[in-house]
DNA sequence: TTGTCGGACTAGAACGATCTAGAAGGCCTA
DNA sequence: TAGGCCTTCTAGATCGTTCTAGTCCGACAA
């Protein structure tokens, strides 16, 4: 019905406060150089009119956007908590956070390219699938943190977690627990797939074990397909590639009738929300995504804020323990 | 390293091509008025320099911005799937969707706001937690495009399926296969969580049978709780107020050592990926996502491109039987 | 009394696009 | 040959901000 309400502008409140639309714009900004009385004449103003600046224009007119790119793929569960945290993260830092979802159709330079248009200052990219000279590419025009992928050039920052150290906790935990047939379901085509099974067969080497990988992929039905083709010859743990596949590996159990940890142990990465529900109860190794994501935000903003040199932030992860992994039983 | 790039504007273009301004941006919008010839050169400059038009810049001049505002809740799996289908319909009609998250700690009225910073000619928003008073408030700004919510007034318009009619089909399937000891596990606080109750207490009674309705939620905790519950007086069929939940209910029943659907029958809603994952194979009463979200960003294009009156678009859901209903156990 | 200083405020030029109005040139018709 | 009408192109205003370079004015020191 009422449609046609033009937003109110700066001039607008400027009439109404009888100042020019500079000293608004000093106010608004909370900028130095506005006298008290004058600043609650012309906030008052503002507020009657109901004026938000116009971040369009805010931003055509000053390079800094306070703007802050995230690339995340909608398939991935995970991703959303990773968005979460940086959300709040970005919150306390005085950013805002531009959203852009990698999905089938859309692929990831099309979400890179809306948030630059947005006028990102900084891009954040969850697991980039992009070959290192593109991510160069775009480093050259903007800093951009890569996150959970870390061999992604020079030009580029990166927040990721250990995967070597992360495989070989779950290893140490397995091997630990008695488990000497270990088969990791790998992650396929996924990014930092091949790391983690490089890591996988030199862990199991180093504890004079065989390293049996199967291919899997990211989600549960990828672990079905993995976990059915080991009936033949069971192995006494499996560890997947993350706790989707993981689902899929103890619900391809579960079918078969045996018995998870009782007949196989199954160890998960990423330590989701999905490993935490109650009837799951997935050990898992935990990145701790809100940590990383928290990094990233802040390695984005110091770079906006000038930070140089790009940097390689790597945190080792750490076991979660739940109810999917025992000793093994006794053969 | 190569970090002060300036990004190219339409004046290099022009330069590079020895023509004016507003024929660079005439040919960038491939807007008529513009010899073969010379819109071939400004492409090919435009290539070269790698120009992109600044949407900062052009969206503030033109009141046109060709931006849809979407609103989701990072925690439902299930929105995913809708911001997909939106990205697809939204690129067919020549849309941009800005995307915008509710999570913990980041309200409803801020994703907004910031969809509304972003440029945004419409909102679209799903399952709206908002009053109508809210709602209508934002409508007066811009056209708003409710997204499975139907009950938000007169000035915002709604897709939505009928939730109605899901419950009918729902009850009258498993009323058909013989059930007569139906509870329904609610969606607790959740958008139309009430519409659905009451559609099943409607349908229970028009069967002339006893609608025993317990609480639940929106997750697979919550639908675990609520089977639990169920325990000491087992219901022949369950009917969920989503998947997830489902989920949840499944899995306690499981844990009891029940046969879904020998013991019990169990039917979600929502029709997500999870029912379609192949160790579930949950029945669900199936909204059709894509479906819905195409319809959404299709209102909303059209109210931006002048379509004057809210609609209320209503969708039939249909059923979609797979391996957790059957008929009831002999009792 | 006068010059200087600094705080409060403003005019006008950006920013990078689009849009309006009109100019230049070619072609047709009378 | 002149007038009219396309088509193609351009100059300059404009969108709503921020930023730069002032102006104005009262207070204070000499």
């Amino acid at each position: 019905m009422t449609e046609q309400q033009r937003r109110p502008t700066l001039m607008d409140v400027a009439q109404a406060a009888g100042v020019s639309r500079a000293l608004v714009s000093i106010v608004m900004r909370g900028a130095p150089g506005a006298a008290e009385p004058t600043r609650q004449k012309v906030l008052q103003a503002a507020q009657e009119l109901g004026y938000r600046p116009d971040s369009r224009a805010r931003l055509l007119r000053s390079s800094r956007t306070r703007l802050l790119g995230l690339s995340f793929s909608s398939s991935q569960p995970f991703h959303a908590e990773i968005v979460d945290a940086a959300y709040a993260e970005a919150e306390t830092r005085g950013y805002e956070i531009a959203l852009s979802a990698v999905a089938s159709g859309r692929p990831e330079t099309r979400a890179i390219e809306s948030l630059l248009d947005f006028g990102s200052e900084a891009l954040i990219m969850i697991s980039p699938s992009l070959s290192t000279h593109d991510l160069a590419r775009y480093a050259s025009q903007v800093p951009v943190v890569s996150l959970l992928r870390d061999d992604v050039g020079e030009a580029v920052d990166s927040v990721s977690s250990d995967d070597h150290a992360g495989i070989s906790i779950a290893v140490d935990h397995l091997v630990g627990l008695g488990h000497r047939h270990i088969v990791h379901v790998d992650g396929g085509t996924a990014v930092s797939a091949e790391q983690r099974t490089a890591a996988f067969r030199s862990e199991m080497q180093r504890h004079g074990l065989e390293a049996v990988v199967v291919a899997g992929g990211l989600n549960e039905e990828d672990g079905l397909r993995a976990a059915r083709s080991l009936m033949g010859n069971l192995p006494s743990a499996v560890l997947a590639f993350n706790d989707r596949s993981a689902l899929g590996v103890i619900e391809s159990f579960r079918a078969e009738g045996l018995q998870v940890p009782a007949d196989v142990s199954v160890l998960g990465y990423d330590d989701s929300q999905l490993a935490r529900l109650s009837y799951v109860q997935l050990s898992s190794v935990s990145q701790d995504a809100p940590l990383l994501a928290a990094a990233a935000v802040n390695r984005a903003a110091d770079r906006v804020e000038g930070a140089q040199a790009a940097a390689h932030v790597v945190r080792t992860p750490h076991l979660v323990v739940r109810k999917t992994t025992s000793t093994p039983r006794i053969s």
